[in-house]
This record gives C-alpha cells, sequence and structure tokens, in this order.
DNA sequence: GCGGGGTATCGAACCGGTTCGAGCAAGGAG
DNA sequence: CTCCTTGCTCGAACCGGTTCGATACCCCGC
C-alpha cells in the first residue's frame, strides 16, 4: 500500500496525493475529498523511511541511556518516561540508545547512520567525550546535566552543588555536628559523574564553613551497599548524627542499617539528600529532601531540543534547576539540643 | 556523505561499494582495500532510512509502553533496561511508544509507517486488541504477559496465578487465617489488567481450598495510597495477621502503615507477594516474595521476537515462567502458633 | 586459436515518498 | 476576442541505499 496505489484509486498523481496530505500546494477540495476516502478506505499511512529519506527528517530523537548493566535508579525511570511522554506531543518518537562500555557503537548507529534528528544525554560526566562530539559536529543535542564547561551548551541541569550545600545547612541548622556523605559508586566519582563531583563539592564546601566534622562515602547503587556503607560509617564514627545522600538505590539499605543498629530516625539520625520526591516518599519515616523534578527536566530537555531543531541558528539556552527542600519526617533536631 | 561519494573516490560503482559492504558478492581484495580505505578515512556510515527503504528492514523493533501519565513501577524500569540491552546485542534499535490513552496515534505510527520491523507489547490486559489487532495482522510482536486466549500467540508471561496461590500457601503453612490482598488499583483491574485479575484468582482459589478468611483489596500505584490501604485493612479486621501484595509501588506504604499502627513486622503481622527482586530488597525487613524476573522476562521477549522475525513461519512459541518464592524476612509464624 | 566457465564489475531499476518546473483550463481585464 | 492571471494537476528528478541482469575479462582445456 503505496503512495502510487492511492493515486491510482483516486485517479490522480502521486504528486497531487503528497499535496492532497501536506497541504503544501492547494488541491481542489473535490480532489481532496475523493483522495481523503480512498486513503481511509484503505488505512493508508506513508512510509517513513521513505519519508526520512526524501525530506532528511526522522521525527524520531535518540535518548542516550545510562549504560547498561548497572542499575537503574528510580530518577532515570522518570526521566525515561517524561522525555517519551514530552516528544510525543511534539509528534516525535524516541530511540533509545545505550551509551554502554563502548558507547561508540550505539553512538554511531544514532548519528552516523542518521536515525535520529537529534539526542538527549543523560548521565554526563563532568568531560564528557560524548557531548564534546556532538558540540563539535554540530548535530542537535541536549544534555540532562552539566559537564565542567558548561557555557556554550544546551542543557537542563541541577545545581548538585547547591543542592548539597542547602543539606548540609539543614541539619547544621539543626544542631548536628558530624555528619557522613553518602555519593554515588567510586567508579562513577572516578568517571567523573557531574552529580557526585559537584554534589561532593557543595558537601564538603558547606561542611566547612559550618565547620562540621565530615566523612565521606561511596556507595554502591543498591539496599545491600547501602546497608554496608551505613555500618561503616558508624564504626568509623558512632558519634555521627545524620548523613546526606545522593544515592537513592541506596536509600533503603540505609534506613535498614540504621534500624539494626538501633538509631531511631529522626530521634537519633537524620537522613536526608537529593532524591526523586516519588522515591523519598516509600521510605519510613518520609525523606527530607531536595526533589529532583525529574519529570519537568525530562519535559524541559525535549522543548529545548525541540526549540533548536526548529530553527537550528538560535544561541544555546539552558535551565538551571535548584528545587527547595521538601520537609518531611527523616530529619530533626540532634538529641539533647532542641 | 553517500554512497556515490565514496563510489567516486574509490573510483568504482555505487553497487561495488554496496557489494563491497554487504558481501553479497564477490569483490576482488584490491577493490575491497580501496573502498575500505576511502570509508574509513571519510568516516561514511551507509544511511539508515536509505537502506531500510531499499530491503524493507528497519533493524528497529518497538516497546509499547504503558500508558505514560500513571507511574511506572520498578519493574516496568526492568523490562525497558533489559529490552533495550537484549536488542542492542541482536543489533536491533529499540523505539518508545507510549501506548497511551488513544494508544492508536503513537501505535500508528509504529505500525501504519512501519517504523519497527516487529514490537514487544507491555502490560497486557485479557482481553487485549492490541495483541489481537497484531496478530490479525501477522504482524510479528512479543507480549510480556497473557491475554484470556494465549494458545495461538508469541508471548513470556508470568504464572500469577500460581505465584499467588504459593503466596496464600506460605502464609497458610505459617497459621495465618484471616489475610488481606492488596492488588493493583481498580481502574487497572476494570480495564482487564492480566497480572491484576490471575493474581486475585489465584489468592481467591487457594484461599478457599485452605478456608481462609479473606479481604481483597485495590490500592493505587504510590506510597500514600498504600499506607491509606493497609489503614483500611485493620480496620476492617483488626484480626488480620498477613497480607499479599501484587502492588510494589505501594509497598513502602503498606510498611508505613504497619508501623505506625504498632505492627511489627514479621513478628505480629506477615508481608508476601509478588515484587521484582531489587524492590523486595529495600524495604525492611526484607520482603518475602516470589521474585519476577523482569531482566530474563525482558531478554525472552527479545529472544523470540528475533527468532519470528528471522524466520516468519516458525509456529508461536512461548515461555511461562513460575519463580519460587525468596525467603525473606517479612513472613513468620503467627504469635501463639509456633 | 577458439569456445566455455567463473569472477569481478557496472549500469539501471527499484524502494516510497517529496519537490520543482511546466502545462492546462477557466475566468477576468482590456 | 485576445492576453494574462490564477488555480490545479502532472511528470520527472531526487533522496541514498540494494539488487538484478549483463558485460568484460581472465584462465583453462581441447
Amino acid at each position: 500500500m503505496n503512495i502510487g496505489e492511492i493515486a491510482r484509486r483516486a485517479g490522480v498523481s502521486r504528486s497531487t496525493v503528497s499535496y492532497a496530505l501536506s497541504g503544501k500546494r492547494p488541491v481542489s477540495d473535490a480532489t481532496r475529498r475523493k483522495i481523503r476516502e480512498v486513503i481511509d478506505e484503505l488505512g493508508y499511512r506513508p512510509n517513513a523511511s521513505a519519508r526520512a529519506l526524501a525530506n532528511g527528517r526522522t521525527s524520531t530523537i535518540g535518548l542516550v541511556f545510562p549504560p547498561a548493566g548497572t542499575h537503574y535508579t528510580g530518577m532515570q525511570l522518570d526521566f525515561i518516561g517524561s522525555v517519551v511522554e514530552a516528544a510525543a506531543a511534539y509528534d516525535y518518537d524516541v530511540l533509545l540508545s545505550p551509551s554502554g562500555v563502548d558507547s561508540d557503537r550505539s553512538f554511531q548507529r544514532l548519528l552516523g547512520e542518521r536515525r535520529v534528528d537529534g539526542a538527549i544525554l543523560m548521565e554526563i560526566r563532568l568531560a564528557d567525550d560524548r557531548v564534546d562530539h556532538l558540540a563539535d559536529l554540530g548535530f542537535p543535542s541536549v544534555a540532562i546535566g552539566r559537564t565542567a564547561h558548561p557555557e556554550r551548551g544546551w542543557w537542563v541541569g541541577l545545581d548538585h552543588t547547591a543542592l548539597a550545600q542547602a543539606c548540609v545547612h539543614h541539619l547544621a541548622d539543626l544542631g548536628h555536628r558530624r555528619i557522613a556523605f553518602v555519593n554515588r559508586p567510586e567508579q562513577l566519582l572516578r568517571a567523573g559523574y557531574e552529580s557526585a563531583h559537584r554534589g561532593l563539592d557543595g558537601f564538603t564546601k558547606a561542611a566547612a564553613e559550618r565547620g562540621l566534622t565530615v566523612r565521606t562515602y561511596n556507595c554502591g547503587d543498591d539496599a545491600a551497599s547501602g546497608q554496608a556503607c551505613l555500618e561503616r560509617i558508624l564504626r568509623d564514627d558512632p558519634a555521627t548524627t545524620g548523613l546526606v545522600t545522593l544515592n537513592e538505590a541506596a536509600l533503603g539499605g540505609l534506613y535498614r542499617g540504621l534500624a539494626q543498629a538501633g538509631r531511631h530516625v529522626p530521634r537519633d539520625f537524620s537522613v536526608t539528600g537529593v532524591v526523586a520526591g516519588r522515591w523519598a516518599e516509600t521510605v519510613t519515616p518520609q525523606l527530607t529532601a531536595a526533589d529532583v523534578p525529574a519529570e519537568q527536566m525530562g519535559r524541559l530537555a525535549v522543548d529545548l531540543l525541540v526549540e533548536r531543531l526548529d530553527n537550528p541558528d538560535t544561541p544555546p539556552r539552558n535551565h538551571l534547576l535548584a528545587p527547595p527542600i521538601s520537609l518531611r519526617a527523616s530529619t530533626g533536631p540532634v538529641f539533647g539540643t532542641a
């Protein structure tokens, strides 16, 4: 079922059918009606590959995904969902690309073979060759996250430094003097993940400002690691009274560790961090945290990308978000301080 | 940069370049080397749309996604990740399609416009028009889940009936006589979601066999609903001593409800259900549950789909999985029974 | 020295759309 | 009545690959 068949049955030429569909040239009411009729009867839809070949646009955007194999976090899930949804509103499909260990193969498929009109990158590193590469190529893309030099790029990011600082100040205001920082896995820190680095920076800086005694930890992205990490924290310094975490996946494990050490949250120990809202609410007591607005970020990324696709010469734009801390139930004054 | 340009620079015809790349006809060593050289120098990659148009295959599979707007569960995330990963191993890309309220629009894009070679469907309903529609069309697809009449289809499913029964027997063996069932939201049950229906069936049947006193509940897919649901359970029958849940997203809320009612798990109250392993381990105490092997299911679905794409006339195949219950820490004998 | 078989290559057609330039008919102005 | 617009439609070329049939060449046997 192709455009030629439609044309034949409607008694017109292929180009007339094309114009009737696109509206790029006037077509008489009578023929338009006839064509519509035939199309509706046969349930015709133009072939996407042929269209893409002819006009150079695929109506597809690539979502470059965190490496498979590692665990996905709830935040990433929210990103994906919101990107897909926002893209659909603009009539774009979303092609997933696992930018795995050899990011190259899948990456080359997307760009080299022209499968997508533009790309959204997740899990940005401070020095990110993917971002640099795309910038060099002038390929339309938007990053969810910032590299070390975000000035001339398109991105939507979270101010991890400010958020970690806010968490520290929140705990310090409650009287905590000895706190710990639970970061993403060491391997990600070493790879230069921006959230891990900027978060750590913010934590360290704010702790110094407030004169707090701190220890920082890397923790695997799963519950067992979280539990182990908490045990280390209390072993290293039993006088610790609070922690800040960026590690959503470890949260359940951290809580379990506290429960098993007999520390009651928030009476004996305060927990806070940077976590997507719906996941902060699944733990008991509910986590006081800077809620990552994942849906909003996904939507903004798509908005920026579509804007960039529509007018290729717009100067770079970006959004830096710093959501406030939502007070829930996991933090409180240090015992004896209130 | 197209195949004609490569041909020109290598001093051969376009078809020779094509044959050198595909290997479908012999090409002399000398020309092959020359062509390789030019291609490597220019970083040429054949245009995916043109190739798809010419040979009728897009090397893309569609993943038809649960309706956006509702919450995604961790299990769904695991499916998506494993499907993408498995597809990449076969050199297929994955196109996401939110089969939203008007499933039609996005669905038509995928199939009608020939964007994908095949599709994997998630969130199957007992009477699922998508499945029927694809079967009528003979379109290669694999469902993750079973309709009411799965005999002649391609799918990989979970034996929800058996799993729910196993949960009931587990609780009954521990001496529980009054238990509750926490199902997915009522709206999903009404829509005919297979997990909700088959799970409920299994629960009801097994409870009758063992002569248990039961109540069944629908619960929203979030922590707040879980908490509210648990409060209702204890209000409706304070003598309830255990529950079975299919609702992963509500789990945190159920635990919170129990904690606030002063019921200790597993001493005063046992919790079990059907939940993906990594999420069962984030709660404290860790959930004794039938672990949904989401990664395996995603991989199997891709395997089946690729098999079907490679030889279109194979008779339908399927995999019905029934993982055993993993004993963790959330169930125990009824107080006074042990 | 000539016919036969195999190998390497080429040109042309095709996949299914879009787009450009040209043609044709009807209608209004001069 | 002629000329020029204007509105609609058509045919052909093009996007960038793949594939088929034909051709040119070489080596071999007789």
